[in-house]
DNA sequence: CACAGGATCGTT
DNA sequence: ACGATCCTGTGT
């Protein structure tokens, strides 16, 4: 008998204590849950550790940036341009800094919840972007340290990973050095159209290191 | 204590 | 292409 959308099973923490990278892509299809609001992850961006001068991490730990260093498997969130909230997931074992940015996603479930929170939106766009992502879950600066790993409040399930695999460099961060910049370090499922606005993906091709 | 700027979005 | 909007990091 086949499993209903809500059943599947929480993601365990050791998930998380790997290389932003790998976790960035495998995010792909996984889904986030809180209460009647599910949502298929459709595009991710990694924040390394060490030595990446996009991340928020990049001058040592701040009050903003204390969730990076762990532990893994909880929410990084913070206030971006005074106005949208941003989802991370915390990766790496615990003492170094890293993140996924949670960019996208596609309404599987509750979109009458979601429509609420983003003024009446209901289009295949509504969670393309993180500022939209987070609104559509209804996050503020309350949930950053939120545990994804245990039961309750937001939560992270397994699902089904994408056939295809885009890659490509990763968006607003001009302030950085420029193989920061030009590193393609933003990954999108292929065969879903929800992507936040950005620069092009092409298909993945080599490693990723 | 003051201030510059940002991992974006919706509208023009 | 632009303005919104406020928290944060840095410097005095």
């Amino acid at each position: 008998m086949r499993r209903s959308l809500s059943e599947r099973a929480l993601i365990p923490v050791s998930f998380y204590e790997r290389d932003a990278l790998i976790v960035a892509k495998e995010l792909l299809g996984m889904r986030l849950r809180r209460g009647p609001v599910l949502l298929e992850i459709t595009e991710t961006e990694a924040y390394r550790w060490p030595d990446d001068s996009a991340s928020h991490a990049r001058s040592g730990r701040t009050p903003r940036n204390a969730a990076m260093w762990g532990p893994a498997g909880r929410c990084y969130v913070f206030l971006c341009y005074g106005i949208h909230h941003m989802l991370n997931v915390v990766t790496h074992p615990e003492g170094e800094a890293a993140a996924v940015l949670v960019r996208s996603a596609r309404v599987l479930a509750g979109l009458e919840t979601v429509a609420a929170r983003r003024r009446g939106r209901t289009g295949p766009d509504v969670a393309a972007g993180p500022g939209k992502l987070a609104q559509a879950l209804g996050l503020d600066l309350t949930w950053n340290g939120h545990p994804l790993h245990e039961k309750g409040g937001l939560e992270l399930h397994f699902g089904s990973p994408p056939a295809r695999i885009l890659a490509g460099p990763r968006v607003g961060i001009d302030y950085a050095r420029p193989e920061h910049v030009q590193a393609p370090w933003r990954f999108a499922s292929g065969d879903v159209a929800a992507v936040s606005r950005g620069g092009p993906l092409s298909e993945i091709h080599g490693d990723l290191t």
